[in-house]
DNA sequence: TTTATATCGGACTAATTTAGTCGTATTAAA
DNA sequence: TTTAATACGACTAAATTAGTCCGATATAAA
């Protein structure tokens, strides 16, 4: 139960390994899919959506890959969680407006509340660890 | 992501019902399942673990049903957790002595360490709830 | 300008996990 | 002895998550 998404662990350990690869040249999704243990299709996909959110940048054609675009100490793992479009989300009804389809109960409720306090705390843990602390 | 088991959901909610419906009387699985719109052979199941846990105490036969074996101040959302055999596990690795099979970076996982204190925190977070808050 | 090696991106499939169902036995009151 | 409840394991279905496949596009070097 509360497991986090192998795509948040897979794209963390890939963050890493550009943090502790990039010498002046950038790293390639194959090396790091074999160095890491990275199935490479689904790896690719993960350092697509990092591109998009400017956590990394990345360079085509030959020789070409990624580089972080955002130092170590300043990216939470909160952060890479929004990127992949993940989210914390405890129960199905916790969300802005729910509905009939989220909540059976919607109208009388006695979990939400207690329930989004708590998963903001969790929320703020992911928040306050940087992919720094990981690189320690 | 990071999704409670409704298994849990519906533990609570039933003990809430039983809480606030004990006068003198038990309360039947099958009352709580009418009232609170749950699966009724999933309720059952999830009762007879509530009991083994001495959570609840159940009376068999006819006009049988269960009444609270714990106050609710005294009953923490970890406590239900416990009882149904689930447990807070961020990833597969966060085991006594990971293997493996849990994690194919056993020697050298650099996500262990920070994400078994955020995990920790998640945990402390579901002792410090009780039924209580949630019955208010 | 061709070739090799990258990223890009969507559709699809497989595997795993979670939720829910079913059948039968046991218990106790009326 | 009938009725209405819990007890408990095996099974099935649904949903979610993880992983694969394939073709397109981009770019640097030969």
């Amino acid at each position: 139960m509360l497991k986090i998404a192998k795509s948040v662990e897979y794209s963390i350990l890939a963050l890493r390994f550009i943090a502790n690869n990039q010498n002046f040249e950038c790293v390639s999704t194959k090396e790091i899919s074999e160095r890491e243990n990275i199935p490479y299709d689904l790896l690719a996909k993960l350092m697509q959506k990092l591109v998009k959110h400017k956590i990394i940048l990345s360079k085509q054609g030959k020789f070409g890959g990624y580089v972080l675009n955002i130092s170590p100490e300043h990216l939470s793992i909160n952060d890479v969680i929004i990127a992949l479009d993940e989210k914390v989300q405890l129960t199905d009804c916790m969300v802005g407006n729910p509905t009939e389809q989220n909540c059976a109960r919607v109208n009388n409720c006695c979990l939400r509340s207690p329930l989004s306090k708590v998963q903001d705390k969790i929320v703020d843990l992911f928040k306050q660890t940087s992919l720094q602390e990981i690189l320690n």
